[in-house]
DNA sequence: TAAAAAAGTTAGTACATCCTAACTTGCTTT
DNA sequence: AAAGCAAGTTAGGATGTACTAACTTTTTTA
């Protein structure tokens, strides 16, 4: 039997999201961790993780941090999916900017209907993307989510598109946004002061000096997209 | 000083919301009444119906129910106006169907930011009654809230314009289509059978036989809209 | 490898919300 | 006006989620 759906709580929803985020950067998702990214307690995340545990959403094992089971993936990426389908209806329906639309979506994706979030999708033509270059999960719950190289990682000299930034902070977008760094821009390492000094990026034909902070959220691509 | 904010909870919302329908129906809102409304015990409603008292949004009178203050009554305005904008805005532009938009409006009036509603509002051109016919609260907080008469009141011979009916069960508005009761609709009440028994009603140059529990939730208005 | 630091957990508290059961108040009816 | 019933309230308990403080485990560092 597949065991009751036993709707989730926006919270669970929320660390289950987390979770998989860090866990897709590679890194192992602990108490701490999730904390941090979700602006609570580390005291207050060993009980709900528990209680995801007992729900078969994620394997915890005690000092060791949580790692999602295929049914907590199966609902982090939806909850991924219905972000990333806001944001973009958001953005592409209601002219919202871009460096604006990440709260909004990240309180409607809790409320959001599956039929609505399909709705929007089709209104969009089923689009992959999201306005920062996200991918969008397929509503079977697939994702091309390849770990891509941060716009730090580029040696001198070297060409790429940018293909995704994070969404999480709008001052940020705005800042890159200012630089014409946006998912298909060209760019072009010209230099790199030492001892992690600041970048030299060329977008198009104007260069901009960056600092490694914003560098490591950008992410490219390699030629072409 | 005009007091912080203090982002209300999701109930405490839909408590303000039903208090201000069972007001605006011209009945106290007894402590029953609410539960009944909300779907939850009356024991659970004298609690938060003091909480509320002590956040300024209503007034209680111990055994005698509450009354919403002016500013719990802007509260409740700001709810049903972003529930109607946001049906108003699934059925026209991402084709809900009439029936079936109350219950996912009133998951994302809790969520969707003043800044959305407006959005939508402009996008739809400021609608002022949204698709089952009842007036959008402007953003300023008016309403035209008339009392309208009910179907069921009309005497027979006499002819009505539809204005609007209940959204809250979609059986009875999927019924209502099918023979033709909309907003807007032209209606005789041809009939009424003696002892509440079921009225006939001219739609146009069909006539419909329907039960008083029915005409009871449709409201009209004289003539012309 | 032992001490220190970092990370994680438990214990105890708080709040919002709901419930049921038992009691109180007020209205109605005889 | 007393009794009975309906409506409302309080008491006590449950759940989910958060917090701080204190303790434990693991990891790092010296």
């Amino acid at each position: 039997m597949a065991s009751a759906p036993a709707a989730l709580t926006r919270q669970a929803e929320d660390y289950l999201k987390a979770i998989y985020e860090i866990e897709r950067d590679g890194e192992v998702a602990a108490t701490t961790a999730i904390a941090e990214r979700l602006g609570i307690a580390p005291a207050s995340v060993s009980g709900m993780v528990r209680r995801l545990g007992g729900q078969g959403l994620v394997k915890v094992e005690r000092y060791q941090g949580a790692r999602l089971t295929a049914k907590g993936r199966r609902v982090a990426l939806q909850m991924i999916r219905r972000h990333r389908i806001l944001e973009s209806y958001l953005v592409s329906r209601l002219s919202f900017e871009w460096d604006g639309v990440h709260d909004e979506a990240e309180r409607l994706e809790h409320a959001a209907s599956p039929a609505l979030i399909e709705r929007m999708a089709a209104a969009l033509g089923h689009p992959e993307v999201d306005p920062h270059g996200a991918p969008i999960p397929r509503p079977d719950g697939t994702v091309d989510d390849a770990r891509l190289r941060s716009l730090n990682d580029l040696a001198v000299g070297e060409r790429a598109t940018v293909a995704r930034m994070s969404d999480r902070d709008p001052a940020l977008l705005r800042y890159l946004a200012e630089l014409g760094i946006r998912p298909g821009a060209d760019l072009r390492m010209v230099d790199r002061a030492p001892f992690d000094g600041p970048l030299t990026v060329a977008v198009g034909r104007v260069r901009h000096v960056v600092g490694v902070g914003v560098a490591s959220r950008v992410y490219v691509g390699d030629g072409r997209r």
